[in-house]
Order: structure tokens, then C-alpha cells, then sequence
DNA sequence: CTGGTCATGTAACCAGTTACATGATTAC
DNA sequence: GTAATCATGTAACTGGTTACATGACCAG
């Protein structure tokens, strides 16, 4: 039982980043909400502008998002904010334990789970590579914030020993 | 260059796990495929029959899998395996690196690159609670291999680690 | 004056979702 | 006999993708 009115059906991941990011910045404009996707480290979402207008467009009609009008010289643009709506929903977004819980997608995940289709040399090769591969050319989030990069860096130090563990396992 | 006549574009990680499901359940159902799907820990496919029937009608298409007609009594069903093409197409999925290095969606790492937006108390409390959640309610792959549920409790406690390492940084 | 960035959008397409529909077989 | 499971599929919809298109502004 909610105490809303309307259905409130939770925002999805990308509605919620969304959210998120324009809370962060700011008025901002969609362009740069694309911008921090394309820059984010996973490539899960490319920030195609095909994916970013409209789903901002359905976001203002919800009353979730408000915009304005501005221009700088004779450039037009639109700034973004969250209405009183869109800060709960944002809200809901980051203590939404279910879906925080989720272990999501993971590429290298997937793999291990059919390790018996690998030679045990072609395993250990692969991984080497592939952790290697991550470990330097994964960008980190493009933030003012220091601690971003400090973290993502701890995100993947985290999932290299994670699958070199799994691979002690898989090889034993 | 490829060696190959067609463009081969590579395998979608839905794809690869899909042959890779049919290479190691030997001969199986589109049913088969979807139960493992459907009994996946992660959310992010949901084996629906819409999902499933069509991909394996298109990989049967394009050479990659082979259908043969079966019954057992009276009730009819197809049984799918991999054809020399399709053998070669999963190898090459299981050994892409750079799909192989990506590091995919995850919720948890999602909210806390936005940690600014939280209090400190919220965060951990937030922290705390799903990563419970997780560990009590994320159900390994089922699968006969006894290996396949403990590396996935190694998953989770990395995880695990990781969000509260990273939880650290933040609170620190 | 050219190339990069800021800025906004559309159109065709594709792959997934939920929900529906059907029917045989098996276990209780 | 009835509920669960095995088995296959379609239809309407949603939300992404790539590719295209336009135009202002700025730095060299």
C-alpha cells in the first residue's frame, strides 16, 4: 500500500543513473547526461542520443524531471532539474535493497560458469589477458570527485581477484 | 581479414551463453535453455519464451545451431547441438577478451558512484541490509558440476568485499 | 576555414519484455 | 482428477541500438 496516488512503478537502472547524475550536476543539459554515460567505464549503455532524448522527453512527462529553456549566445539549450516527485523516485532508486542486491551482468562471469569448454591452458591464458586488458584500458568515471577514480580502481582490483580466486578453484 | 565467407559478427553474451548451455547439456530442448536461464542468479535474462524461441529460430538460421525432431511417447520436442560453425562461433566467444574484460552492470556499483547523494548513515545502513539480502537470496546456477555453487558463493563474498572496501573509502 | 565540441533530435531497426495460448505427460 | 512440469510458440509492446541530420560556437 502506498500512500501515492499514481502506480509509482519503480525506475529502472538507466532512469535511475539518470536521475542521479542530473541531481549531481545540476541543472544540466541531456547532452550532458549522455556524456557521463559515454565516459562511464561499462559499456553497458552506449548514451546514444536515440536513448538519451527520449527517455528524458517520457521522464518530464512522468513529472518526474522539469526543464527550462536557456540559451547561451545564440545557442539554445535545455536544463534539467528533478521535481519534488523525481526526488523520491531517486530516492526509492538508491534504497531499493532488491535491486542494489542484483549481481547484474558480468561478461567474465558467464564464462567461468562453463569452464569445463576451456583446456585448463587455454583457461589460465584467457583470464591472464583479460585481466590484463581491464586492468588498463577500463576508463574510470569521469568525475571532479578524487574518490571516483580511487574507487573504480577498487572495483576492478576487486574483480580481478575475484576471478583469479574462482580460476584457483575451477584449476585445483 | 577472417578467413571466413560471411561477415561473422560476433556473439551477444545471450547468444554465448546459450551455445555454451547447448554444448555442455549435450543434444537439449529450447525448454532446457530457458529452465537454465530462468534458474540463473542474475535478473538480467529472463528466459522468457519470447526471448528464447526466437534467438534459437535465428541461430538455426544462420547456420550456428542444428535442430533435430524427437519424441518422447507423444509429445514432440526439438533437440538443439552445435554445427562446426556454431562450434567455432562459441569458441570465439569464449575466448574474446575484450568483451571478456568488460565489466558489465552492476546496481550496487552504480548507487555508490553516487555515494555524494546519500547520508552516511543511510549509506550504511543501506550497505548493510542488501548486501545480507544478497548473500541469503541470490540462488546459485543449478547445475550437476558441485564446483558451479561454490564458485558462485566466491562470487558473492567478493562482491561482498568489495562494496564494503569501497563503503570504506566513502565513510572514511 | 576547418575540425572539435556543444547541443538536439529523428528514423529504421532489433532484441528483449509480459502476457497469452495450447497441449501432452507425470506425480499425488 | 488435478496440479505441476515438459514443451512450443505468438502478439503487442518497450526500450534500447546505429545511423543520420542539423546547426551554433570556439580554437588553431
Amino acid at each position: 500500500m502506498q500512500t501515492q496516488g499514481k502506480a509509482e512503478k519503480s525506475l529502472t537502472e538507466l532512469e535511475g543513473s539518470t536521475l542521479a547524475i542530473i541531481k549531481k550536476d545540476g541543472p544540466c543539459t541531456p547532452y550532458h547526461v549522455r556524456d557521463v554515460f559515454k565516459c562511464s567505464p561499462s559499456d553497458i549503455w552506449s548514451g546514444s542520443a536515440g536513448a538519451v532524448y527520449p527517455l528524458i522527453k517520457r521522464l518530464c512527462k512522468n513529472g518526474i524531471l522539469k526543464s527550462k529553456s536557456d540559451s547561451v549566445g545564440k545557442r539554445k539549450r535545455t536544463l534539467l532539474s528533478l521535481t519534488r516527485t523525481g526526488e523520491r523516485a531517486l530516492k526509492g532508486w538508491l534504497l531499493d535493497i532488491e535491486s542494489g542486491a542484483e549481481i547484474g551482468l558480468d561478461p567474465m562471469r558467464s564464462r567461468l560458469h562453463s569452464s569445463t569448454l576451456y583446456t585448463k591452458k587455454e583457461l589460465r591464458s584467457y583470464v591472464k589477458k583479460t585481466m590484463q586488458h581491464m586492468m588498463n584500458s577500463i576508463p574510470a568515471p569521469k568525475s571532479k570527485d578524487p574518490r571516483v577514480a580511487e574507487i573504480h580502481q577498487v572495483w576492478l582490483s576487486h574483480r580481478r581477484a575475484a576471478v583469479e580466486e574462482v580460476l584457483e578453484i575451477i584449476l585445483r
